[in-house]
DNA sequence: TCCGGCTTGTTGCTTAATCTACAAAGGTTT
DNA sequence: AAACCTTTGTAGATTAAGCAACAAGCCGGA
């Protein structure tokens, strides 16, 4: 299935899902046609038809893939106990947790999505899936690192900081990014980490 | 011949072309190599030999186009003497001919072409050849209107024009552009314009 | 309601771009 | 010189993108 994908199917794909995030922008997703679509990132219609069935399924691949990097990137950090206790005694002003970092490029680089997905006509099924996969991940994790076996404590403490870390990413998403990545990766770390110290004895 | 461009030739042709000029504001001609360039544009090397034969045949096909785009400019406006009569005594302060404009605005539009074929190793043979272009269309021009029949002095007074309208390109260009095109267009048409009265009786 | 215009999927066919591989030519380093 | 690495130009086979044309569906105005 990972077989590399030609060259021409990239460069298609990612006018069409380019030029269906600038559309989006201007109007609603019900709004835009295969047509204009196609003639604003100047591909043939058919080829469009090579590739999606529809508006919608193009947007579903997009989030298909945003969901499968996301993925990706919250496998690719796995923390362990030094971390933890480390980090919540003495948090890093300046140098966050690469985790946390890249969770605010990812955001700055797929703006115009996570706006959308974000936004009122949003996508709040996506968000659920996002945050129960790293529901799994992170239980299990704190589980190991301190050794709680209350589950409803380990639920709660994760709706409460995947919350929270939201409601976070949205003020930052409203409030026109002001901040670097790296100041609000601080900022994430510090208020999570916080809430970590629920699980100390 | 000018049968329109399928819609793949015509996006390798335009993604060689910037790339080309990308690469030719880093190095001289002579050090970039094909490779590097289809790697730059990401098209794959064999499409290159589709379209050129090397670098230095895309260089030229992009002077030929520009040349020709000159050559059609140049053919779309034609001078009467009414227009020339009353612009010689009224000076147009913020609307300038449209020939004027265009020029200036192709000069923006085609900058780092510009910047390049009037630079220090610039194509001096192609400045040539256009200015020569508009040597016979303008001498006739002027031949209608002022029926002067001294071609000594239809000569000496279009080479003088065409390079006092070069000189005041390339201080223009080698200076930022810091003027926009209007008011590039407003002072070009009023020194050259000016240099007709040599004509009247 | 019917019409006219537009968008939609879909198809057959054509053609350009891709991929891979190769030998040859330059250019560098040892 | 020899070994090495990179770029070059070319070729054959494959595949994606293009084009044109069509019936069907949708929709707004006459």
């Amino acid at each position: 299935m990972a077989q590399k994908e030609d060259r021409r199917v990239r460069k298609t794909k990612e006018a069409l899902r380019n030029g269906l995030l600038q559309l989006m922008q201007e109007k609603q997703i019900n709004e835009i046609t295969v047509k204009e679509l196609t003639e604003l990132v100047d591909i043939n219609r058919a080829t469009f038809y090579n590739h999606y069935h529809d508006i919608y399924d193009l947007f579903s691949s997009i989030e298909k893939e945003m969901y499968e990097e996301i993925q990706r990137t919250l496998d690719r950090y796995t923390l362990n106990k030094e971390v933890y206790q480390k980090r919540i005694h003495f948090p890093a002003e300046q140098s966050p947790l690469p985790l946390f970092l890249e969770i605010f490029n990812f955001l700055v680089e797929n703006m115009e999505m996570c706006l959308f997905l974000l936004g009122d006509k949003g996508d709040s099924e996506f968000i659920e899936k996002v945050l129960n996969y790293g529901k799994h991940k992170y239980i299990k994790e704190w589980q190991k690192i301190y050794h709680v076996d209350n589950p409803e404590l380990l639920d709660a403490t994760y709706a409460f900081v995947a919350s929270g870390f939201m409601g976070l990413i949205r003020y930052w998403l409203a409030n026109g990014m002001k901040q670097s990545p790296q100041e609000m990766a601080v900022i994430a770390e510090k208020v999570i980490l916080f809430s970590m110290k629920m699980f100390e004895k």
